[in-house]
DNA sequence: GTAGGGTTAG
């Protein structure tokens, strides 16, 4: 066992430089004063690149006497920081694995890194590890959890360990509540952060505990909001922190612009953006990134390609996202080799590309039937030694399914694999829509079969896939087979699974079935929507039942549920049926929306 | 010495 000492850094650094030590020391020499400059100076500040730190904690290890735990806490809370959990990881069990002394810090430090990855699991282990060594679990170490349940989206267990840690008397930092609003946040909850926030603000004291709002949580909050859509509350809130004098920076303007325009109100994101500008906020980058964006998603592609003129001259230097951005602009237009050269002309800017350069590139080419150019570009990466996402695989493997090249894809499956990337749901999604779309029922059937096995969760849009393709390859049987294997399984069958199996019953001129089905659907709280009424209406006007045709769509006026252009085809064709016109025009409803009601 | 904020791709 290595002795734990006490003795600072700067004497070790003394003695070496005195020469004392240096009967004692191993080669090569180590050099301690370089190392205590390295962790006050690049450490402290965060500046440190996580090549060079694999070779730093090798020396540091193998120093004799060997550096105090609170060095290596130091170095480890530096590397966590550079966001490389699996290093923290691997570096702390190499320091169990000789004997080397670690305490309580270091044990924070692992949990939080464990949390990061999405391994709260193993963060609770740790915990029982600091009870068995006698140390009690601080803020700190509660926080780190928080996170963990909360990026695991186990929301409620968060909650209830916020509530449980206050019980017992810890009082939350400023972090914490961080923490919980930004997993909130994060996690598609940003209305019950909000309402949390708000009590907060009003001064009630919550759980016991006051806090006062700020910018870093508004921010999350209004962030959050425009994520999932909610641009109008976002609003509201900027509004309402503006009031409680906490005054907007350009992270909280960006956030702004950015949901605004991703929700089509670009006059109100140009407005923010103005308004931000009159402040004397500079936009920055991430700015003319997300106004890049916006341009490209909006199809205007030639004023985004002048913003970047424009950043460049106003001296904010482009980085890979502006590149990027604007490459997947032009892809969105179909202007692929406009995109190669930018891609071309990135390197020869000094900006490197990356794999996300390579995959909307990759993307661009198959999405316009480039398929052969995407495939010598994903060699060129191989060969280039950029290590291919899940995404890289995923946009090939639709390409090839959708080419009929089923067993290219499936070669190429195993590829992914071989190389180390971890397939992800939209990859089986991918894998199972190819085969049914392909007319590989089997093969859709033995991986949902494999997926179960290896519990994998499948989703119910999983489901839906092969169900469907159960259905369009004539095979009802095994698709209700299927269908009512759901629900042991703990899935709920959506609209849009019910819409399959109706369409798949009334295909099969089994009419009869898909009304019961339809009106089960209700009844276990799934509403029909303008598909479903659609799908079944087909069925009957096919089947020549124009009564039933009528009777659904009154029960869709009834219900609100607008027409589209399916419905009004089914229309036309029902009043051209049977010679009836006039009977039946007087039958269809008016059709009127709620907020027309108002 | 350890815990909280914004941009891109399938």
């Amino acid at each position: 066992m290595v002795p734990r000492t006490s003795v600072h850094l700067a004497s070790y650094a003394a003695a070496a430089e005195s020469g004392k030590l240096s009967s004692i020391l191993v080669a090569p020499r180590p050099n301690y004063g370089s190392l205590e400059k390295f962790l006050k100076n690049d450490c402290k500040s965060g500046k440190i690149h996580i090549k060079d730190a694999v070779g730093h904690f090798d020396n540091m290890l193998h120093m004799q006497p060997p550096p105090p735990t609170s060095s290596f806490n130091l170095f480890l809370g530096a590397v966590a920081k550079t966001k490389h959990y699996e290093d923290v990881i691997s570096m702390y069990y190499r320091m169990v694995a000789i004997n080397y002394s670690t305490d309580f810090i270091t044990l924070n430090i692992l949990i939080n890194s464990f949390c990061s990855l999405k391994q709260v699991g193993f963060g609770f282990a740790v915990l029982g590890g600091i009870l068995k060594r006698g140390y009690s679990p601080n803020v700190v170490t509660i926080t780190s959890l928080i996170k963990g349940l909360l990026v695991e989206k186990k929301i409620n267990e968060a909650v209830r360990l916020f509530k449980k840690m206050v019980e017992l008397g810890y009082r939350p930092h400023i972090k914490t509540w961080g923490t919980l609003i930004n997993g909130l946040c994060r996690t598609g909850n940003s209305e019950r952060a909000l309402l949390l926030h708000q009590e907060m603000s009003k001064g009630n004291v919550l759980f016991g505990v006051p806090f006062r709002p700020n910018l870093i949580s508004y921010s999350m909050i209004i962030d959050g909001l425009c994520k999932e859509g909610l641009v109008d509350k976002a609003v509201k809130v900027f509004l309402d922190m503006k009031e409680k004098r906490i005054y907007p920076d350009v992270v909280v303007y960006c956030s702004l612009v950015h949901g605004l325009s991703d929700a089509g109100k670009w006059e109100e994101a140009k407005a923010f953006f103005n308004e931000m500008v009159d402040q004397g906020i500079r936009p920055n980058v991430v700015t003319f990134n997300v106004l890049i964006n916006a341009l490209c998603k909006e199809g205007k592609i030639e004023e985004a390609s002048r913003l970047l003129d424009l950043m460049v001259q106003r001296g904010e230097k482009p980085d890979s996202f502006t590149y990027n951005t604007l490459m997947d602009g032009f892809c969105l237009e179909g202007k692929v080799d406009n995109a190669r050269h930018l891609f071309v002309s990135m390197a020869a800017k000094g900006e490197e590309r990356d794999v996300i350069s390579y995959n909307i590139l990759i993307n661009g080419y198959c999405k316009c039937g480039r398929i052969d150019d995407g495939w010598s570009l994903y060699k060129e990466m191989l060969q280039k030694d950029y290590k291919p996402t899940v995404i890289t695989f995923n946009t090939l493997l639709t390409a090839l399914f959708r080419e009929g090249k089923v067993g290219d894809a499936q070669e190429l499956f195993g590829e992914m694999q071989r190389c180390g990337v971890t397939p992800n749901s939209s990859t089986f999604n991918i894998l199972l829509d190819g085969f049914c779309k392909n007319n590989c029922l089997a093969e859709a059937m033995e991986l949902i079969q494999l997926l179960e096995k290896t519990g994998h969760e499948l989703t119910i849009e999983i489901f839906n896939c092969v169900i469907d393709g159960l259905c369009k390859g004539g095979k009802l049987e095994d698709a209700t087979k299927l269908f009512v294997s759901l629900y042991p399984k703990g899935l709920v069958p959506t609209v849009v699974t019910y819409s399959i199996m109706i369409h798949g019953f009334c295909k099969n001129g089994q009419l009869e079935k898909a009304n019961n089905l339809f009106l089960e659907m209700e009844k276990k709280g799934c509403f029909p929507n303008v598909v479903t009424f659609n799908t079944i209406m087909r069925g009957f006007c096919d089947n020549n039942d124009a009564p039933q045709v009528v009777d659904l769509l009154q029960k869709m006026a009834e219900k609100h549920i607008s027409p589209d252009l399916s419905t009004i085809s089914l229309v036309v064709e029902l009043l051209s049926k049977d010679g009836k016109f006039y009977e039946y025009l007087n039958l269809i409803p008016t059709f009127s929306t709620r907020s027309d009601e108002k």
